[in-house]
DNA sequence: GGAAAATTGACAAAAAGCTGACGGTTTTGC
DNA sequence: GCAAAACCGTCAGCTTTTTGTCAATTTTCC
């Protein structure tokens, strides 16, 4: 699960990012509204933490911002406890559920998980590529019938691709979707777990497109036209 | 096992919660409506036992509103003798079955055990998993009828394993449903107690899924590479 | 044929899991 | 009421598996 944290002051923050990363989600983190909003735009979270006083473009306008764009992320926003008003304002621009500050860490937590469990309940938990078929609740995937062992990575990077097959998905894609924010561009681990996962399932299945990236289709019909 | 228990009178509450915790539950409890409805919300509880008179938000409400999230544990609901019209109410809101008061401790309990089995799809208290029998009830555990000695821990876990059988079972949700709230998120306790575990039951049927948990199943198979 | 892109096998670092031991508590037995 | 036994959670060291990198090799496209 990947997380982005908005928020401008630099202790909130840093505490917000520390017990968010404890829990085990990988968690971006942005000072201003801007950045934020670029982040937020550009990749894909599973869930944004917004402050809404933030320097440059304020919380309210981020989130409208993202909606118009059709970002539909869930969205959690910070806001003073006495401020009635910016949360009602933050609820009607889109925002899933808000938070006052102060607030104990736990209880954010639990909204978190909250937030990302409704919205993970809207996902099918079955797909299907030809032979394959991939469980997402239960981690588990299937040949013909015959369980395949997969490690975690391979896992995730399966079930991205077959959230996405019949297209092609870049190596860039992979990379944003599988890691955050920091990891080496440059590096060709998409190539060997890619390889990796040809090793496990039918070959055939994941096409090549030079230049472009990988495609996952029933037959190895590349779907791809450029 | 994890239940909440929402209840507003504090003697009530209290007896609740120490005699669901002598039976071996880990419980949570609210004492208004709001608390109530915002942990059932958040935490994954696999049972809960709602009175329905209760300040800030009534039981009703707060059950419906739960349905209307999706959410799908069993609840119990307590209401006085005399309150017929509620109870027809409560069960029409989504309730799973119901408790009159004052009443007796022991029904309550037994309640309790039957709507926790019939959520886990199971007919009888007797669970079984290849050599392995377990009675939720008399709390006792067999491999190929010979008793084996469980602590209440180990029990509960493999409790827990065997309702859930065939799946994997991450970390988190163990500690999630055998502990309540406030619990070191980051210890190897269940590590420990699965080796401890292992020692005392046929270690083949606990299968190690690597990054993900762990999944009890009949023969070694490993029902599943992630 | 040659350059760019992709694949592969090997390997070392990191992560995840396992286990024995220990101290603090609670429970049991007498 | 006391001592012994059982239990629980933590820790540190160890083993196993996974992951990312690199370099060598193959494929693809001009």
């Amino acid at each position: 699960m990947r997380l982005l944290v908005v928020e401008d002051d630099p202790d909130l923050n840093r505490q917000l990012v520390a017990a968010l990363d404890d829990a085990g989600y990988a968690v971006d983190t942005a000072l201003d509204g801007e950045e934020g909003h670029f982040l937020g735009d550009t990749e894909p979270y599973d869930a944004v933490i917004l402050d809404l006083g933030l320097p440059k473009m304020d919380g309210i306008s981020v989130l409208e911002q993202w909606r118009r764009d059709n970002h539909k992320m869930p969205v959690l926003i910070l806001t003073a406890r006495d401020r009635w008003s910016e949360k009602v304002a933050g609820m009607d621009a889109g925002a899933d559920d808000y938070v006052a500050k102060p607030f104990h860490m736990e209880e954010l937590l639990a909204r978190i998980r909250a937030l990302v469990r409704r919205a993970a309940g809207h996902a099918t938990s079955e797909l299907e590529c030809g032979p394959l078929r991939l469980d997402t609740k239960m981690a588990r995937v299937t040949v013909e019938g015959v369980p395949v062992k997969l490690t975690s990575h391979e896992f995730r990077l399966l079930a991205y691709m077959m959230h996405h097959q019949g297209r092609v998905v870049s190596r860039t894609e992979l990379v944003e979707h599988l890691y955050d924010q920091d990891f080496d561009r440059d590096s060709n681990t998409i190539e060997v777990f890619i390889g990796r996962l040809r090793k496990k399932i039918p070959p055939e299945l994941i096409g090549t497109v030079r230049g472009l990236g990988y495609c996952l289709s029933q037959d190895g019909t590349e779907a791809a036209p450029k």
